[in-house]
DNA sequence: GCTTGACCTATAGCGCGCTATAGGTTGTCT
DNA sequence: AGACAACCTATAGCGCGCTATAGGTCAAGC
């Protein structure tokens, strides 16, 4: 009944004031260390070099913190740093959209691969889990019936 | 109608002859290097020291192959090396069924918790996708009333 | 006026998980 | 007999992704 329709692009709920966030700030509002963020700003994973203030202090706006949601979800899914680098040199490129769209095809693949994977390792540590909880109540009940489950 | 029921145990179906396997044999049935294997021997991941042949070679039995099969799960889960010889030394000492226990259930959280963010991520990826297919189509039929996607 | 804290650059260091290399033995095949 | 492949030990090296350190600027608050 209260059901929210799902966000199409948000991913990222902190609201940026006109002037921009600071690292520190930024670097909250994603999940990193500011120097992270500053490592990933020398490996070119950034668009464009982060605007600053007269002070020399960088400043993060809007399409910054969108672009730096992007590149924590490809970091987290395991894309290598690397890979980011081309992708963001893509990304600064006009007309090269189909490229962008292959790489990131590519790498949906391999996150639903390592989801499938992790699906099965989940099941099996269930498993193992499961022979545990067996043994537990059969120790408890004092029936001593059981073996200890096999140590694998 | 041809269903197969949920295998219970093996997680590896590789037959074991009773000489066992030989270090490059059990590597390749686990899908690790030679060389990875005797690394986590030295390590002290493995249950107990290999046996030996006469001439000094390790073989590598059904049991071996199933503690094996569980430290790559561990591992693939994102368990650390220093974590698995923890469960390696509790697994090697009888009476710890129960810590046992609690550190994989320990680890079953982290790889839900794990899960569910990837999940999330393959979401926003897909969104991007998505955003990057229109933009694919409309440049096809010559459209071009449509931007390319914010390169987020 | 002085301290404190957040920022800045540049560069060095490190933890983790392998991976590679050197030097050797053993067993098998031609 | 010689070559090869697979194994052995011991130890060094490396790629990746940060993380820490040194030394400095600047603005705000006491």
């Amino acid at each position: 009944m209260d059901r929210v329709p799902p966000t199409l692009t948000p991913q990222l709920d902190v609201d940026v004031p006109d002037e921009g966030l600071s690292i520190g700030e930024a670097a909250a509002a994603v999940g990193l260390s500011v120097q992270t963020l500053r490592y990933y700003e020398r490996e070119g994973l950034l668009l464009d070099p982060t605007s600053r203030r007269s002070n020399g202090h960088r400043r993060f706006h809007r399409n910054d913190l969108d672009w730096l949601a992007g590149l924590v979800m490809l970091r987290e899914t395991g894309m290598p740093i690397a890979d980011i680098r081309k992708v963001a040199a893509l990304s600064r490129t006009p007309g090269t959209e189909k490229q962008r769209l292959e790489a990131f095809e590519r790498h949906r693949e391999a996150v639903v691969a390592q989801l499938k994977r992790t699906q099965e390792h989940l099941a099996a540590l269930d498993t193992k889990i499961a022979a545990y909880r067996a043994y537990a109540v059969s120790e408890e009940e004092t029936i001593h019936d059981q073996q200890p489950p096999a140590s694998t």
